[in-house]
DNA sequence: TAAAATAATAGATTTAAACTATTACCTTTA
DNA sequence: TAAAGGTAATAGTTTAAATCTATTATTTTA
């Protein structure tokens, strides 16, 4: 057994096709397949099931899988450790990030973060919170930034802030001539929300009391981000729930239309995720002081209060 | 980076030798050489000093090591999975135990252990307390049998039970009069004991607030087996301590000897460590639950009161 | 200072990993 | 139902690298 022929074998876990699995791995097809042969013979077992299409593996197979998975963290773990000491915080950083935190998130942090650690390249996606669990467990990205808790046993939450939501409501809408909302008060049926697949359209209908997903709330349009949501209300009528940080920045005209919650405000905890296998460590503890020291004082002092929990 | 160069590199720090660690590969000293350089090279760092002998890690070389441990027994662990799925309870299981330990409890459950497990071909060494825990640490041995606490963060203790310690008096001895003895009423002076480097020792004198070693107890003699010092009392003068499982067997004349503490009686606890690598879990959890239903009644359901800690 | 011990180096040999080309075996579709 | 396309296995060759034996360079010990 050895690294090469564990690292052929996650490859085919990870992209399910032994000829890209392959040439992730820079090698050729046949290569790939003889080395995993190797392996499955030396084991004395079948890890994947090739009859199937897209190969997957054995109900054994798996535990072998993630047992290889810890292994070849610990054993990157090595390099990391001497690369560190030798060139300090450096090397690739891949975030992903849900939609509803980046556009005012990321702006924060980031020109600061590559001053700071210039020998980081980082990658950014956007992506809703479920893609971002799975890309983390094919150690495809390296941190997840989302709302937490996940309750999955494979991933480490560090929760970074409590974010609280604010009502978003057109001039002409009646909850405008309050100072502040309920969520008592707003009819869930009457808010533009985003797609479904999003965390924040399932924490938006949890903290209005409809767990349960709801059909014809308005109308059938249902934006993908929260910047069409707001330009709908602006524009429109209606209203709508943003997170805090999505208001931080507005023009006067607009900061009027912004609502807070009554105390107890709901909040979201949004945090910084990982795998547990902790790979490129220091580089993420960097990450997450960064995040942090460049939060909106507010955002920083708070402690969490009510907190809405998602699914 | 391979892992046949970790594993060098793990035998060369086990052996502090070339030739040596080179032969427990099974491989010759300049391949075992010539590999290590590589490794150092790839790695960009010098993990071992040579110029000193016997050759000895670096600093950054103890970090690089340490890591490679872990990585390496997490490689194991694929294999281990395989083999317990396809042969159940199998392979080599290397025992340490201490020798106060040794002829009392090893009886109670090894045939019955090898009658279940066959397929467990069982080493047992018996070792002081220091010699288990290092070789546990350098993986010449599986698990240790010994008195906790360690107070070892490498290693993991799962306690099995705790153990009473009994007076063994000379009939010609003042306190043989009474039916309990107590710590107060002995003097350290004139307990024999055992070598020093033996836990039980150590554990005896801290019973008797004698937590410094002394000098001239009763003789400069001192034995380096329970069942010499029980010999001395039978047929000399004087008395000793010693672990309840020494004297569950004793003919009716010798039981006669035999002095129990008053209540709470001081107790030793006796556990079951390994390193938190935690390889051949299967056939340690297999080992432990062998022992702990093989324990004389009483001490099974013991609980622990007034345990006596070593150093 | 000579002998012994230890690790590094040189060069040859063996082993095995990787490549190209092709085949076998599915599934899909025309 | 045959043809096309996709997928992984197999065959044979090349390339790379791990290991071996023999020897040298250095340090330590007697």
């Amino acid at each position: 057994m050895t690294l090469t022929q564990l690292e052929y074998l996650l490859a085919v876990d990870t992209y399910r096709h032994f000829a890209t699995a392959a040439e992730k791995c820079f090698v050729t097809q046949p290569t790939l397949s003889m080395q995993l042969q190797k392996l499955e013979e030396e084991l004395g077992v079948q890890v994947f099931d090739r009859s199937r299409v897209p190969v997957r593996p054995t109900e054994l197979g798996k535990d072998v899988i993630a047992q290889a998975r810890v292994a070849v963290a610990e054993f990157k773990k090595i390099e990391e450790l001497v690369k560190v000491q030798r060139d300090g915080i450096s090397g690739e950083l891949r975030i992903g990030i849900i939609p509803t935190l980046a556009p005012y998130l990321v702006p924060l942090f980031i020109t600061d973060f590559i001053k700071k650690y210039p020998q980081v390249r980082i990658t950014i996606q956007e992506l809703v919170t479920n893609t971002i669990v799975e890309k983390l467990k094919l150690e495809l990205l390296d941190v997840g930034l989302l709302v937490t808790p996940l309750h999955d046993k494979t991933i480490v939450e560090v929760p970074l802030f409590y974010e609280a939501f604010v009502g978003y409501l057109h001039p002409s809408h009646p909850l405008s001539s309050l100072k502040e909302i309920t969520a008592e008060a707003i009819d869930p049926a009457e808010l533009w929300l985003l797609n479904d697949g999003h965390c924040f359209r399932s924490q938006v209908l949890q903290l209005c009391n409809r767990a349960k997903d709801t059909r014809n709330v308005h109308l059938d349009y249902e934006s993908g981000s929260l910047e069409t949501l707001k330009r709908i209300v602006e524009t429109q009528s209606g209203m709508t729930l943003l997170p805090e940080l999505s208001v931080q920045e507005l023009p006067a005209d607009k900061t009027a239309m912004v609502r807070p919650f009554a105390e107890p405000q709901p909040l979201r905890e949004v945090s910084l995720v990982v795998h547990r296998s902790f790979l490129k460590r220091k580089t993420i503890e960097a990450l997450r002081d960064e995040i942090v020291t460049h939060l909106p004082q507010g955002l920083r002092e708070r402690h969490p209060v009510r907190v809405v929990k998602i699914k």
